[in-house]
DNA sequence: TTGTACGCGTTATCAA
DNA sequence: TTGATAACGCGTACAA
């Protein structure tokens, strides 16, 4: 292993003027410089990460906290992540806190002081934890707002209001949304823009919570049926196929007889078969504009927005129409 | 952040007892020992790893490289190894290697010397470079078995096995295999057991090269009507269900026409709505052994086994029967 | 069995 | 703009 101290002799400069021309480039005399990092290359120089942690405290490691990985939903944003770090020469560790805010609580202590910062996607702990959590370490939170903390998230609310213009220019009134996991923000904000987009005129009947399941999407039905709803709202595509998938076998018309919808959209599980109506995003996108935002934390720059949000798209698909029957 | 010096001021012992209390407990008085460990609990401790590489050379960090997040087969696999590594006090990153031989090789000379070791899970990289590179860093297999390498493997072959025998019994001769990603070892081995054990009586029916998804098992339809298969074999529950799924929608019975089962379990998905028949084993047990079986080989102990497997048992759901009629 | 003293490779402070 | 030097926190000869 070279190290920087060979660097230095080979480009003929003390250490101190070596490490400058790697980290601080504007603070050393460009001819020095060059030298410096020809012999860099010439040598095939990295910089022993331990080392530079152990004086700077940094540790080039960046923890992203996902509630759970089997609901798939995750996984894209944090490949996003993954690959923002890589191109910044930084790894990312993943940990599941299980959907618990008690795990959390402990993943966040265990680490803090092990990583450089945190990106926090769904937390489930209350907002006063975290703003005296993220008021100590860097840290980026992810599809959920906390005042005072920088965050990403997708705009799935704005996409579902459009939905609902759709609905209810379709002559929809009675819609059932099949509600997400116990205890996410982000469920509770969906099914608000759902309520108060739908207006006084129309009735919003909430089924849940429920796990982000295939099964749970069947075993709904039945409710949506007694509720006489006309059109659902699935919290994510699992649900929505699941309903899909019962409506048929119980012998009910989809779009004909039931709307279905989805908030979310799982492109990469390839479940469009039947190309349900859906809002379109790009998940990667906020995986690695969360990290981007953290890496400017870390190096002490404002983050660009406090709040970004990525847009989110209404796709139409074959399983929303006209209601055939008025209630 | 508390350091070792306290933890030894605190005990009344030399710093080196206390490091030598945590790294070799055996060199150290059993009294002395539990002194320091009280401390060690009292005041929280945790070792500085950059500390700790930059004299041992271990960085604590460990990488599991997957061909995907998007199949969501690899999540549980990485959340078990992430639980042991954190049982361990280790740090694991997980890195995407899109199923790319190329990716791969890239990801795996760009971390070593930045990570203790790697699970490589599902390789795609030929024998000669995955045992070249074991040969110099410490690394385990997953889900492939490389001669001379320390692997752990699910054992759906002998599964399959198992399922291949039942639907003989039930009088099925003819036999679909919706086949898995292109280069995946695994699927190859799959196929293998399939054919072999259906034996010369039996005709293995292979679709594919396919994706993992519902959509693409909704696809493949046609061609198992078109070939006359009595059942349908799915590299997973994915490709499975979107097949029960297309069969229902062009009005074939399942299981009375067409018997459906699936060599994987995507239970945390919930997919299992209809009970589809299907192979049962634990994947997050799967990367838990991996992550010991690194942990024996960074600190230079032999693996307790070179090859594990994880037994898969055959699960009966209610996709598959005898055939109701004889080709 | 325990303690002393040094080195790991880098960054930061301060003086030149 | 550059150089000397002192940390950073831990492991480990070696000595006791």
């Amino acid at each position: 292993m070279t190290r920087l101290a060979d660097v230095a002799r080979a480009a003929g400069v003390s250490m101190s003027t070596a490490s400058r021309a790697l980290s601080r480039p504007d603070l050393v005399a460009s001819e020095t410089r060059s030298r410096v990092l020809e012999a860099v290359q010439r040598l095939g120089f990295h910089v022993n990460p331990a080392a530079r942690a152990l004086t700077s405290g940094k540790t080039g490691l960046v923890a992203m906290c996902v509630p759970t990985l089997s609901n798939p939903f995750f996984a894209p944003i944090i490949a996003g992540a993954q690959q923002a770090a890589e191109a910044a020469d930084r790894h990312l560790t993943v940990v599941v806190t299980e959907g618990s805010a008690r795990r959390e609580a402990e993943v966040l202590t265990r680490l803090s002081g092990q990583v450089d910062g945190f990106i926090i996607v769904a937390p489930r702990g209350g907002d006063a934890d975290l703003l005296e959590f993220g008021a100590t370490t860097p840290a980026v939170i992810a599809e959920r707002v906390v005042p005072g903390l920088t965050s990403v998230i997708i705009d799935t609310p704005a996409g579902l209001r459009d939905l609902t213009g759709m609905l209810k220019a379709d002559g929809h009134r009675r819609v059932a949304y099949l509600s997400g996991p116990e205890g996410s923000w982000m469920d509770r904000l969906r099914c608000d823009a759902l309520r108060e987009s739908l207006g006084p005129n129309g009735e919003l009947i909430v089924i849940g919570p429920l796990p982000p399941t295939f099964r749970a999407g069947a075993e709904a039905v039945q409710g949506i049926l007694d509720r006489r709803a006309t059109a659902v709202v699935a919290y994510n595509s699992l649900l929505a196929l699941g309903a899909v998938y019962q409506l048929h076998n119980v012998g009910v018309r989809v779009p004909e007889q039931i709307s279905v919808a989805s908030a979310d959209d799982l492109a990469a599980l390839g479940l469009g078969a039947p190309e349900i109506t859906t809002l379109r995003f790009d998940p990667a996108g906020l995986g690695a504009a969360a990290m981007e935002a953290l890496m400017r934390l870390i190096d002490g720059r404002p983050p660009a927005v406090p709040h970004t949000r990525i847009p989110a798209a209404l796709q139409l698909g074959s399983t929303t129409g006209r209601p055939a029957t008025d209630v």
